[in-house]
DNA sequence: CATATTACAGACCGGCGGTCGGTCGTCAAG
DNA sequence: CTTGACGACCGACCGCCGGTCTGTAATATG
């Protein structure tokens, strides 16, 4: 009732911010209007003058995560006197390094994040994430093809077909949170690991590289994601 | 308001096509309830009397088209006296067999079932399908295996990896459906084809083949599927 | 101080997925 | 042929959701 007046810019990161955490912890489609208007603390009125729809909504997250996963690549592309193979490792360890550190809230992450009425949600922010980490992989095969290590016909083609293994492994990281603390959950675990590592012989393949070369992740990755907090 | 009793598979099945044909007309999410009963002729309560939910339409809806697809595959995969290259470039090849065949019907339903709103109904049938479809790609490289002509590590995290390939494109037939009769059209499928050209590739690599071994489709299939009726 | 514009409030709406009490057809048992 | 039980079906109804609309308080503009 009393009516508040602030910076368009922070009312929109506010409900943002309100969105983000009610879309994780409930999932997008059991997050109402109602319930983000409540947690940030405007009106319906109010919600609507800033976004057109809880879409929109979606979207701009989307853009948001997006701009924060290119921040973090950034430093990896930048970083000078590092070879194509090394910048590719670090590119790829870099989800490995970020799950290892912050463990248990990405396990929650991805409980929530895969389940059923969570399907929209997943896509848009892969989708985003996907279209700026595109062109940052494409540099780097690039370079690996100026430097004559990788043998590679088509390096905007090769960049896609990583992000699909990538986005491909999304299921199975999926399955075995899923499966943790259950008696499946090692040798779910087990199967990830396994399918990540041949996803990095695959890729020494496609690069024209000795088996053994990309490490897509570290060996026992799976286990350590999986580790009771 | 008279009132019709069928057996229940009948009408079971009746509201599944009735399902089906909506689903891919609008959309799953601009299908309503309403719009299912009044096609298939029955109430409200006959309805739930027959399926749970809406979701629940959908998964048994996902369920048939996986039986459907997997009938289709079983000709290939029972098909004697054929080696596993032969096998699998015929496997690969249905797909692609099915869109020129129907050009049309196979450019209205990307058209539809790409748009946003349906990602839940792509999303179903593509688990559904592919989960039907893994195992008989694990057959097809284990066979390949044992001739001694693929050289995998792991043959389920292959056949994963060449789902996850397949899966992958759907994104770019999407993109070069909905920029068909656009300026772009014509640069849309020139990508397509040499994205699928490249999967080729990468699975000639990853099976350790000389490369043009595999035929993910035959060249110049983009511009036959985006070429108007 | 007047005025135009922006930012917000909240009552309201159509329609959605889903529920519920009741009714009719069918068919086996007596 | 009658009866009764049960499965199939009907449609009015419900809660609530995303979204709209009218109005108004705060702020920028001159």
């Amino acid at each position: 009732m009393p009516r508040i007046v602030k910076h368009p810019q922070e009312r929109r990161s506010e409900l943002l911010e309100a969105a983000r955490g009610l879309f994780f912890e409930r999932g997008y489609e059991a997050t109402t209007i109602n319930d983000i208007i409540a947690r940030a603390g405007i009106s319906k009125g109010g919600f609507y003058h800033h976004f057109a729809s809880k879409e929109d909504v979606l979207e701009a997250l989307a853009e948001a995560m997006a701009r924060e996963s290119l921040a973090q690549l950034q430093a990896i592309l930048d970083e000078p006197g590092l070879d194509a193979l090394g910048r590719l490792n670090a590119f790829l360890g870099r989800a490995r390094r970020l799950k290892v550190e912050q463990a248990p809230a990405i396990r929650a992450m991805f409980y929530v994040i895969f389940r059923p009425g969570n399907l929209v949600l997943y896509h848009r922010l892969n989708a985003a994430v996907g279209a700026v980490t595109l062109p940052a992989l494409a540099r780097i095969i690039a370079q690996g093809r100026e430097e004559g290590v990788f043998d590679v016909p088509d390096v905007q083609a090769v960049a896609e077909i990583i992000l699909a293994l990538g986005t491909s492994t999304h299921d199975a990281v999926a399955r075995a949170v899923n499966a943790a603390d259950t008696p499946e959950g090692e040798a779910a675990a087990a199967a990830l690991d396994e399918r990540l590592r041949m996803h990095g012989i695959a890729l020494d393949r496609i690069l024209g590289l000795p088996d053994g070369s990309v490490r897509f992740v570290e060996p026992g990755f799976a286990k350590a994601l999986m580790a009771p907090a």
